[in-house]
DNA sequence: CTCTGGATTAGCT
DNA sequence: GCTAATCCAGAGC
């Protein structure tokens, strides 16, 4: 029912696509918050001037270079968590994907006490699922193929259209079209790729 | 040690 | 559509 490492031990970009659709589970305490993953982002390593692993091993993206499965969180903009799943084939050194949306399941009540807003503005972008799912730097480097404080359930979801577009707030390889989100959901971001 | 800019968001025009 | 807020990571000296 939870991923497995198998799930993530593939092409970086492919696993972000396959996500869409699966649930995205954060407990805490004894509640249980989740949402089905709308949106994603792939970032890859020397092939992609955009990721954080594209330049090499730093204190900060160390988990992108090691086991798949695991958490990459990392703080930006001085006010914002993003969430990203460690995810790579055997002849990638780096890779992670970034959930950008969410479409939110359980706990929605919860949410909106952490976000203070109406439903379709509590997860619909990376900084925003975080502060609704309460996501900081203590949840990086975790296994979410565990059922523990974060993890991602398998799901059946059919009749799904996929959109692939630029990934979003990046100046630099606008040419690889990362970014993959369900067409027609309400809780996919309202950001616009740079060139599109 | 200092400086620069960011895988963003909210709020204003 | 535009931009301030906000602070840390990474790079350069």
């Amino acid at each position: 029912m939870i991923l497995d490492r198998s799930f993530y031990g593939r092409d970086t970009v492919i696993v972000a696509k396959e996500l869409l659709g699966k649930i995205l589970v954060r407990r805490i305490n004894d509640k249980l918050l989740s949402g089905i993953i709308v949106e994603t982002e792939a970032y890859r390593s020397s092939d992609d001037p955009a990721s954080h692993s594209y330049k090499g091993i730093t204190n900060r993206n160390k988990v992108m270079f090691e086991e798949v499965g695991y958490s990459y969180v990392y703080f930006t903009y001085g006010n914002y968590y993003c969430l990203n799943i460690v995810a790579k084939d055997k002849n990638s050194d780096a890779g992670a994907v970034l959930i950008r949306a969410i479409e939110p399941l359980e706990g929605i009540d919860i949410m909106k006490e952490n976000r203070n807003k109406d439903l379709y503005e509590l997860t619909n972008g990376p900084g925003k699922l975080t502060k609704a799912l309460m996501i900081d730097k203590r949840l990086n480097g975790l296994d979410l193929t565990k059922e523990g404080i974060l993890y991602v359930r398998d799901n059946n979801i059919n009749n799904i259209e996929i959109i692939s577009t630029p990934r979003i707030g990046i100046k630099t390889a606008l040419d690889k079209y990362w970014r993959f989100y369900i067409n027609g959901n309400r809780f996919v971001s309202k950001a616009k790729p740079k060139s599109i």
